[in-house]
DNA sequence: GTGGTCTAGACCACC
DNA sequence: GTGGTCTAGACCACG
């Protein structure tokens, strides 16, 4: 598990930790059946209390990501490598159709917003 | 002044008043010079508080967008068209930065996202 | 009379006019028994109500700049040119106290205080 | 913490409360990592509204001096002493300008003005 | 426990 | 008429 923590963030510690587990799983870093840590385990590791760990948990388990067994632990759902990348694909169309429409609201013209976006590749690849 | 606001919505109210406000003026529907509603008038049209009608006002005026005059009431600021411009792009690519790199950590190559964005264009132009 | 009005300026209108004035009285360029114009006519003159100009004139009265004769205007008072000298550096002195309380709560050595001021000697002298 | 307020003042509370925490911020008195009181207990100490002492807290923290994670509370941002002096130096070169431009506007020679501040060092450094 | 948001309603300064 | 400040009190999110 590799989770960086940004203390003095906007984002609630819940959530950074649900985004980059959640990265790992669709990204394939974590593969099906990789069994999470013990939450306290977590908690410690991570140095925030067990009930934000506890919270990016039931999160993950909520959409699927990972499914929960009692006295056993926690474990990265099974996905067919096909269907993991329908998901990726799925949420990311979701946030961008969001994201997308709020830059051409200040009045980008599409092609340009595209251009745009091209030229930050380099600083993005890095 | 064309608002909607969201109540359920997770942005805070105050929030979705200065995002709109603000795309309308970084994309020309709001010229320079145009009052705004005074603050009480705007609070009864959008059916929320002063107060947070108020908050919404004072972040245009911190970054600038708009001017306020007591006993006169609120004005778009000054720009040149070039300016606008300038502050626009600024601010987009400024947000695209974040988003992107969202995305990326979810695995998704640069040029596949970019192929997302262009099938999405469609959906977006109407 | 020569007066610049800031509109959007932090500084209420009616005060802009009344520190100028009463710059202008200490220091000797509108002298004793000089007229002032008619509120009426400063107004239309300055673009600003009849009321804000009349305003400043009463807080010039109450501090003695100037002395209202019904139906004929407003004069600079009658000072001897060391009256006026004591009157300007007294206020100066007392506005000075409280400046550089400010500055010195500040934690900045009164030394190192006076040589930043001998530093702006340069931008402020042009 | 050590902040007294004057109720009768023009200046605005949540401005005096900004005022003396970000002296005692930039001249040492409160140091990194510091945590202020939680607004509410503030509050009360100060007894000023919840509101009020949010705002300065928002003052604070626009300009970097502190750092707000709900939850836990507010903290003294990080500096090196030399940031720290260096920020110190900025603002008060900012007021100087204004305030020395203010001072000669009434006639006083910029040498005779160093002098009478000179005079005053006794009445300050006590 | 912490801060974040929103509300209604009051009083003041400025124009 | 305008905005600026302050109040008391409520509910929610985070840890």
């Amino acid at each position: 598990m590799n989770i960086v923590i940004s203390q003095g963030s906007e984002k609630p510690i819940y959530q950074q930790i649900y985004d980059q587990l959640s990265a790992q799983i669709l990204n394939g870093s974590l593969q099906s059946g990789y069994m999470l840590p013990p939450i306290r385990q977590a908690a410690i590791a991570l140095k925030v209390s067990v009930i934000t760990v506890k919270k990016a948990w039931e999160s993950l388990e909520r959409e699927g990501l990972i499914h929960t067994t009692v006295g056993k632990g926690c474990f990265v759902a099974d996905f067919e490598p096909k269907e993991i990348k329908r998901l990726r694909d799925e949420q990311i169309k979701r946030h961008l159709l969001h994201d997308l429409q709020h830059y051409l609201a200040m009045g980008i013209p599409f092609d340009e917003l595209v251009e745009m976006i091209q030229s930050l590749k380099e600083d993005l690849c890095n």
